[in-house]
DNA sequence: CATGAATGAGTCTTCATTCAT
DNA sequence: AATGAATGAAGACTCATTCAT
């Protein structure tokens, strides 16, 4: 009866399907460029009144997950495709450094919105978070099974590692930064013979 | 500085000071809380007038900026007093999740107000981040000394890899992820001797 | 009125009645608890569209009347029992305090709402007033003609003496209040025979 | 250090009395018409900017409050002047139909208004209500020592019994329901020694 | 007849910023 | 220098009303 953000709209006006995606692409476009958000500047940018984007997008966070689980669910495609054309070592540097990294500089400003619509950190994984962690999940699996990275690594934790992506200077040398942070991490999740590595408790 | 030539200290200056340093305090309490800032409520709350914020801070940035510092100063501060306490990989752990982690969980609204007053991630380093590679430079280089880390690192990488902490849950377990995030690039950071770690370009 | 040749009810108006009856119910709900009316919220409570609402009550004040006359039917109603139960005088007071004075204080957004709906004070009696009127005059003639009251007193008066019931505290201590009014009017439409009562014009 | 709503304003400024001035009597204007608020609107009337209108009445409450002591006052004030110059008894009358009643069908839009603010009907007199409660106390006074009046009745009774004056028609005889409703009331506060005037209990 | 999506005017409210004192 | 009143732009949100299906 009415419509979710995600649901189907009433079949019976087929131009609500179209308000939806304008809506979404013009909230993407925003957000991802400065991370404000503005309900009335993007009913004047869709086209509509602000009315149908509150129709559509009861509170303000349920735009911006909306928008970012549209943002990042080819962050999580990828990965396969990536698997099948590399080595698994070669698939995770390339999905940091080419996909993680390049998404974050392009779409700065949804983290921002993301962080500021989830009060105290709320559910991050639950709020479109665990996305991301589907996808550093299947790359370290493949690279245990190949024997690259050693097992027992928590996703989190490497997701949290890549997490200083979010700092790094657009217009600077983010590029050299982001392959240094994965060489790191790399280094962490590979040296699994080395001996004892961290200090004694 | 302006002390007047007979001896005794500028009256005006010396309010002119505790103003300075009452916004100061004010400001912290409500950045570090939500990121939020307003120079009205910020007045109001030091107990002067909105004018007198404005001398004293032209700009939303410069406020949130002496924040920042004022902030950031004793994360700096303590890490001599780590290294003439522990060794020096102890030093690192402790200062990553005693007083990194803990200080970004409590004062998590300043990272977000930080990054939205540095519009496209500008000078993050010129912004306030350059006292915390200090801090982080101390450290490795007493790792070096002790071979506990190899050398050559550059403090700038493992901030980035630090920045994980940014997105912890305070409301979670975060101490513990804190400490796998320090495990894991301690491995990094540690692995000096395992042969070639990393992945061919 | 409705019923087709066949004998059977129309079900369209079947329908139609429905709809008609749960509009109405909800939005006796939400007058009369604050006032406040929304046709799109009524709608929604009710379950139907809001063009349905549109099209059984044109304007709120059509609502607001159609509520109005609802609620005060049983007010009215209620008259004939009482005066069979009970002596006259007793059934002026009964009906004051008891039945008009509680539903006053359950109903009480109720009155705003009429107000509002009825600008510059229109014509409150054919409002819906008139019922109540009814119900005044009946309880007066009786009591007139058990000679408890004396006759010529006109129910609109007696039924403005009784407008200051919906100026009680409902929090308060309001059946008190309801009595004691209800004893000065009755006072005043008692005295019939005390000689010359009010002051020389 | 900030303005009251019937507090003093800085002394520095001296428009600020006249904005406070202005803001209350277009205010008036506005809620003794239709009692309808908004603060835009009212700031657009008084030609001062929104912003100052919520500094000198942070809530609408307190504009309305502010608004309906200025209104009442002078009904008050009159009080000792009708019992001057007339007798207790007419001082009472014309104080009901040419003061309260006129007042009432001037400024009608002010009693929803009222109403509408205070939620649950509230504390009616601290609000304002004990203002009138004065002035209805001091006539019955009178009367009672000119032997006119029985003694121990309630002035807020009274008050209520003339809360119907509310729900008189401005565009109707309203003046001759005023003067029926005054006799009524003045018959039941006269009729001491009439014997046992009302039914048992 | 019923539906409910769309519209947009209008209200509320906050806040950065200016400026007279 | 300090003050804080004034301003008004701007964003949030509601709701009456229309109309395509």
């Amino acid at each position: 009866m009415t419509v979710s953000s995600t649901g189907s709209v009433n079949p019976r006006r087929a131009d609500t399907r179209r308000n939806h995606e304008r809506i979404l692409v013009v909230a993407a476009e925003t957000l991802t460029r400065c991370g404000e958000l503005s309900f009335n500047d993007i009913a004047k940018r869709a086209e509509v009144g602000v009315g149908t984007v509150y129709r559509h997008f009861p509170t303000s966070e349920a735009l911006i997950l909306a928008v970012y689980r549209r943002e990042v669910r080819h962050l999580v495609e990828v990965v396969p495709e990536l698997l099948e054309k590399h080595s698994p070592e070669r698939a995770f540097r390339i999905w940091v450094t080419d996909h993680l990294a390049s998404h974050v500089m392009t779409k700065h400003g949804l983290a921002n919105a993301l962080r500021l619509a989830t009060p105290a950190g709320g559910d991050l994984p639950a709020n479109g978070y665990d996305a991301l962690i589907v996808a550093v999940t299947t790359l370290l699996d493949a690279n245990v099974e190949a024997g690259t990275v050693r097992s027992g690594i928590d996703p989190g934790t490497v997701l949290r590692g890549l997490g200083g992506l979010f700092f790094l200077d657009p217009a600077g040398e983010w590029r050299k930064h982001a392959e240094d942070l994965a060489d790191l991490l790399w280094l962490g999740m590979f040296a699994h013979d080395c001996g004892k590595a961290f200090p004694p408790g």
